[in-house]
DNA sequence: TTGCTCCTCACGTCACGTGAGGTGGC
DNA sequence: TTGCTCCTCACGTCACGTGAGGTGGC
């Protein structure tokens, strides 16, 4: 999802005006592999709103914090890998709540199972199921 | 655990050529945040190993990476971020296989609970146990 | 043609490392 | 006393942003 090109529409001044950045400033962004625009078939560069972005966190990051370019590259794939963990972790702790989950209902079953076949007509010691239903 | 200090038992100078740098740049480095050694009643600087290996991977960023201090302060943050995420998953992931053999555990006590109750003269529909034990 | 784009080169500013210089306590 | 430590100040180097200058295609 949000693969698509021609998202790509911004030509260089106005992204840089949207990044509050000179457009020179973006040109050695790109030469340095901090983004990395679209082209035109001839030769302009198109930058998407993903690409705005990343110009906006490259701004926090130098004016704000301060980083270098170096350090703003590395600082950047290590926030991608923070994201990436984040969901892993929320994904497995889900996982978790489910296994957990459907474990009881196995137990839960396999009671049933037996309660089914060996007390269908008297009383029974385990305590009445629900009447609805 | 490993918070002994007493182990802060480089000086300044030792310190500085175990991290292949100049002394001063350790003084600097402690003023930016970089990294807090102890310090003696006589207000002298004691590393620890860890100090070290912080002075290490300062240098690393620095020299091999190009990063500057900002840089290298952020860095360091995150990395010990994904180091605890990469804990976390892993911590997660083991718990879940845990509950997933303790899950079929459950279901195989309680079908003994009812066999022991129901079939101990006679054969049964279920599968024989293995012989052993 | 006008106003954009493309590029390279150059320069001012600032961060950083480190040397100098002077102090004080084992 | 010697050799360390502490500190501040200053300076050379380098990264970075950005302006100048010249080109080419809608």
């Amino acid at each position: 999802m949000r693969n698509d090109e021609g998202r790509s529409v911004y030509v260089i001044s106005v992204a840089a005006e949207l990044a509050g950045m000179h457009p020179q400033t973006l040109r050695v962004y790109e030469r340095k592999g901090l983004v990395a625009p679209g082209r035109t078939a001839g030769n302009t560069r198109r930058y998407s709103e993903d690409d705005i972005a990343r110009l906006r966190r490259i701004q926090e990051l130098t004016h704000e914090d301060g980083v270098n370019l170096a350090g703003v590259k590395m600082v950047m794939r290590l926030e991608e890998r923070v994201r990436e963990l984040e969901h892993r972790v929320a994904d497995a702790e889900r996982r978790l709540q489910d296994a957990r989950r459907e474990a009881a209902e196995a137990v839960d079953r396999v009671h049933r199972s037996y309660r089914r076949d060996l007390v269908p007509i008297s009383g029974s010691l385990v305590p009445a199921r629900r009447r609805s239903r």
